[in-house]
DNA sequence: CGCTACTATTGGTTGAACCAGCCGTCTCTG
DNA sequence: CAGAGACGGCTGGTTCAACCAATAGTAGCG
């Protein structure tokens, strides 16, 4: 294997998907719901029904459905039933992960990730911005113990030690913004990438300017030049970033629908639901 | 009242908080934990224990339990128990209105709505470049629409239409970014803005260039001029936050502790855990 | 025709019982 | 006496069966 004790020390144990039958059933609908098979206002089956076609009860069911609502994928009326919501109107950012995964128009997630990336950009130059006026000395040795430790992996060409070192530093970068704020702000953002490393190792692009970008950055952090650690992230996160979509459509083009034809009912709906033209006025 | 017809149509419908026996014990629960009464790494007592607490049985206790879980607020391991989380580290912008409902410490609270403010002026300037470049005709009349109304309803110095239809004219803006990913980082933002306007009326802070930081806005919108919205936004806003920031320590100061002493265990706790004084190494 | 009362359906709550993972203790063994 | 293993008592996980409560549609009444 090409991972050794570095590898070992630097991969944050990461607890198996849970194997409670709610969370099985949870993630189950959860799919149906992203992939499109349930739709916007389609209403589920009552909660007896459900339970019976999972094989499990009434109880454990609703925990399941409880998940849903609370994901905002369900709405759960008492007296009516539990009807699908618009998830793309009401989710939130911790949708991106499974919705990556279960998505079954890839252009879609190619779309969505086109606007998550100079997103999440904002939020590195946000913590980038924060750490740099805040960090304390113990903040900026660790940084620097995992930016050695990280040119060192890409010296070796290690991609999987270079994509979880990468998390480590982000969060490290965090830590050191000393914000609850940008902490909240950035979680779903480290979730998803986390996720994405192990379900699309190839997305990870290596970009040659990796290192020194690396350094430039911890450089600028240690003298407290706000301006030019956003400078150095933002010149560096616009290559990688068209090199990640890049990498990204030539990946979906290879496998152009992951899911049977005909499920894709809403592929093409927008946000809003309206099939307007984009043509502007003026 | 003072709101009239116009109030009426603006103000979205809200459902009044859920009457539900396991939304209420999970609330409790949440406050206890978000005020610092139940601190990290506190364990909770076990969900017979509970239930008996609550006055319910133990299927209702543990949907409670289930929400908190899932709001990452506690980790519930099989055999071992429940034990509360840092939710300072591993919580996501949904605690922000909860948190800030139910925070003990009135600091903590201004620390985390100052590093807010910033963020949230972010996602507007990511909707408005979004916006000015993919909104369809609908859209722009839309918020042309909002925006007189606005307006006139500035001119009769309505806060609490003005507060809702602020908050109308941001969904709308959103809509005309076209981008899910927008809409999944911008809704807890909104909801914690949603959840302000009704608990702290006072906070809402009229900005006397209100009107026309509007009018400029839509106008550079409507030339799809993307960088001259941005920088109404941001100056705009740069002048709004500081007035909130004023407003609001004017607030905390004239009610320093809204809960019983002793029970702010961790306010002084950072989001890290470390003491260490800040002071920069060079 | 319009209102009311009923009823079927749906989620909400309850209580009890049993299964399964974890941990400290107690005992047996070397 | 020290260590290994069995045991018992916690904990959460699952199941079942019944009843309460909100909703919507319908049948019946005025």
């Amino acid at each position: 294997m090409a991972q050794d004790i570095v590898a070992e020390d630097i991969m944050d144990a990461q607890p198996p998907i849970s194997s409670n039958i709610a969370a099985t059933i949870f993630r189950d609908l959860r799919r149906q719901i992203l992939s499109g098979e349930l739709t916007n206002g389609e209403r589920l089956p009552g909660e007896r029904e459900l339970a019976a076609k999972y094989g499990t009860n009434r109880n454990t069911l609703r925990e399941a459905v409880r998940k849903l609502e609370q994901s905002r994928l369900v709405t759960v009326r008492h007296g009516q039933g539990v009807t699908v919501s618009d998830f793309r109107k009401t989710g939130t950012m911790e949708l991106l992960p499974p919705f990556l995964e279960n998505a079954s128009d890839p252009s879609e997630v190619a779309l969505i990730l086109e606007d998550v990336l100079p997103a999440r950009l904002l939020v590195i130059e946000f913590a980038a911005r924060s750490a740099a006026r805040r960090a304390h000395r113990a903040d900026l040795e660790r940084m620097r113990d995992i930016t050695d430790l990280l040119i060192s992996a890409f010296d070796k060409r290690d991609p999987v030690v270079i994509a979880h070192g990468f998390h480590r530093w982000l969060e490290a970068l965090i830590d050191a913004g000393h914000s609850v704020a940008i902490r909240w702000i950035a979680n779903p953002f480290l979730e998803a990438y986390r996720d994405l490393i192990d379900r699309v190792p190839g997305l990870w692009v290596l970009e040659p300017s990796f290192p020194e970008h690396l350094r430039k950055f911890i450089a600028a952090l240690e003298t407290g030049d706000e301006e030019r650690a956003i400078e150095v992230t933002r010149e560096y996160y616009h290559r990688v970033d068209a090199a990640v979509m890049r990498t990204l459509k030539l990946i979906l083009a290879q496998r152009p629908a992951s899911s049977p034809p005909g499920l894709r009912k809403q592929a093409e709906a927008t946000a809003n639901g309206d099939a307007e033209p984009p043509d502007r006025p003026e």
